[in-house]
RNA sequence: GGGCCCAUGGCCUAGUCUGGAUAUGGCGACGGCCUCCUAAGCCGUAGGUCGGGGGUUCGAAUCCCCCUGGGCCCGCCA
């Protein structure tokens, strides 16, 4: 098992902190580490050291709580493992079996039976999972593609980060609400219009896949002038163009949304560029710029230096010279409208979008009082380049979706070919979509992605369906069982059972860390160590085999097991399937 | 040219924020395991100058500086 460091209660970041109103939110590994810092601190104290004592989950082998003495080496004037040897002379933590000195460490040892029994109580009644509400909003934008055709795996990212970010934010107690920002003033709305016009459409499918060839036909070669006219016109409100342009780019979402509800990813609220701009908010997006904005020709800008951004580009515009507003602006004003529904409003960004990122971020944080969080992502390329709607060069989601279930339609029918046919279908969505969303949702957001077919749709090893796969195997053996459970271990606990056990008690944590710092990874992360924890469990402690009260002890076990993957699923957008 | 991001075995990747005990897993390769709760699984073997060079430190994949390679940005587009 992997040690997570995941947040102590004492760290700067930790909500007990920022949130002192709040009641205490523990789980019972919490509980124990909570105190033997305690213990440690009343020692420290004894001997005139006052320091914030933050005892972490130990890796595999040195206990299960460990406290590093190096730290205290200078101020006590003593070496650590010397230090670490009294310390342990002095320390009667509650609860624990033994507490002992290894190197320049105090490692702790739980009390197996008791914390194994507190563990799957808290799982299976469901406290385990629970966190209390915080009473903050948090609004996360993601996706906000242009409305000029369906999503491409290239920033099949956003829409699969934003969601998870949401989720876990929901998991650990924010109240939140998700955003799609749609883009239908700008540039490229315009020109696909004007291929509509031109070229017309043939209604076959997907409104984003129709839509999508007018648009790049458009950018073979377009009037430069008839699109600026129609961009004109648009902002102007001009009722025809209007009522066409809302119809296509209404159509062409419609399509992305089916999308986007095929992966699980769910959008509270559409909120339309041209709305934002005729609002109130748009004149306080100006009023606040105006206080920042310099004059170029009758165009406006802000200068970056201003704002304390370091960048060659010196100045971002804001209108044009014949007034205008260009893209900052309104989405300044977009910003405005959302401070009113959060307080922490975060934006999931292409690395295209840093500086505009860094932009509102300075802008909106101080003109009001909300936290502006842009989270960035790379780009998935193609082996031989940067992917491009314009040119052709593209995978589609939904056509990577598609072949994602086709696939596991194979593999399901190669091992449960008697399966009634619907049920069987059934059981491949649920395996391809999670293969999508687990490839993407594994890899760290800022690393640099290629895409390949053979590792997008990969189903072995580190992978959605791997973890699924211990999700069926313990709901099988459950199907298998009747009778009472127990959470009493009878005997010792195996080191199997107690590996799982661990894994399962670090969900506070593992999940509190991943939303703080908006890093999804770290829960397919845990997704995997979990079902890797199951598998050794599974292969080494029979459950319906077992003799006499072990039997009942380790259904508790697979009972507590489901229950946290469920939870895990439900963040990471993965679904359980009982049989596969 | 400047700014930001990335660099870990053949390939992909965790750990980097918050420096410490044997650098995490997967794919691929090789060798094993289905009379036994689902083999999308399990066990084992081979494979590593943590891009390079300096520095800080008792201790550096992790912090600082320089360099190299790749990505992104540098528009009165969005």
């Amino acid at each position: 098992m992997r040690r997570y460091s995941g947040i102590s209660s004492h760290s700067p970041g930790d909500n007990i902190f920022k949130f002192p109103y709040l009641p205490p939110s523990m789980g019972p590994l919490e509980r124990y580490r909570k105190r033997a810092e305690e213990d440690i601190a009343r020692v420290l104290r004894s001997w005139g050291v006052e320091i914030d004592v933050c005892v972490e989950e130990a890796r595999p082998g040195f206990g299960d709580l460990t406290f590093r003495c190096f730290p205290l080496a200078r101020a006590l004037r003593d070496r650590p493992d010397s230090i670490a040897y009294r310390l342990c002379e002095e320390l009667r933590p509650e609860g624990f079996e033994r507490v002992e000195a290894v190197g320049g460490y105090v490692n702790f040892h739980l009390n197996r039976r008791a914390f194994t029994a507190d563990v799957l109580r808290e799982a299976l009644n469901e406290t385990l999972f629970y966190f209390p509400p915080r009473g903050r909003r948090v609004v996360v934008e993601h996706t906000s593609a242009n409305p000029t055709g369906p999503l491409h795996v290239g920033r099949g990212r956003n829409p699969i980060l934003g969601d998870t970010i949401a989720r876990m934010l929901r998991a650990v107690g924010y109240d939140v609400v998700t955003h799609y920002y749609v883009n239908d003033m700008g540039k490229q709305a315009a020109v696909l219009m004007w291929g509509v016009e031109r070229y017309g459409v043939e209604a076959s499918g997907k409104w984003d896949h129709v839509y999508v060839e007018a648009y790049q036909r458009a950018y073979e070669g377009y009037d430069e002038d008839e699109v600026a006219e129609l961009l004109r016109k648009y902002e102007e409100g001009d009722e025809e163009v209007s009522r066409k342009v809302k119809t296509v780019l209404s159509r062409v979402l419609e399509g992305i949304g089916e999308t986007l509800a095929s992966i699980n990813v769910r959008v509270d609220r559409y909120v339309w560029e041209s709305d934002v701009v005729r609002s109130e908010y748009m004149r306080r997006a100006m009023e606040v710029l105006g206080k920042l904005a310099e004059v170029d020709n009758g165009a406006l800008y802000v200068s970056l230096d201003k704002l304390g951004i370091r960048s060659e580009k010196d100045r971002i515009y804001i209108t044009r010279s014949d007034g205008t507003t260009l893209y900052p602006a309104r989405d300044v004003a977009y910003h405005l409208m959302k401070s009113d529904e959060g307080d922490v409003l975060i934006d999931v960004l292409g690395e295209d979008h840093k500086l505009h990122g860094a932009f509102i971020k300075a802008v909106v944080e101080g003109a009001t009082d909300v936290i502006v969080e842009p989270v960035f992502y790379s780009f998935v390329r193609l082996p031989e380049g940067r992917m491009s709607t314009r040119r052709g060069a593209v995978v589609y989601l939904d056509d990577l979706i598609e072949e994602a279930v086709e696939r596991a339609a194979e593999e399901v029918r190669k091992r449960r070919g008697d399966m009634d046919p619907d049920e069987l279908m059934e059981i491949a969505r649920k395996v391809g979509i999670s293969a999508v969303r687990y490839n993407v949702l594994k890899v760290q957001n800022e690393k640099p992605m290629v895409f390949r077919w053979e590792e997008a749709l990969n189903f072995e090893g580190d992978s959605a369906p791997y973890v699924q796969y211990t999700y069926a195997r313990a709901s099988s053996i459950l199907r298998n069982y009747e009778g009472e459970i127990s959470t009493e271990p009878p005997s010792e606990v195996h080191p199997s059972e107690w590996a799982l056990v661990k894994a399962m008690a670090s969900y506070r944590s593992v999940v509190e860390a991943a939303a703080e710092k908006r890093s999804p990874h770290l829960v397919a992360r845990y997704a995997r160590d979990m079902a890797d924890a199951f598998n050794a469990f599974y292969r080494d402690c029979p459950v319906l085999q077992a003799g006499g009260p072990a039997r009942a002890y380790r259904v508790a076990i697979v009972t507590a097991y489901r229950k946290t993957m469920e939870r895990i699923f439900d963040i990471i957008g993965v679904e359980k399937t009982e049989k596969m």
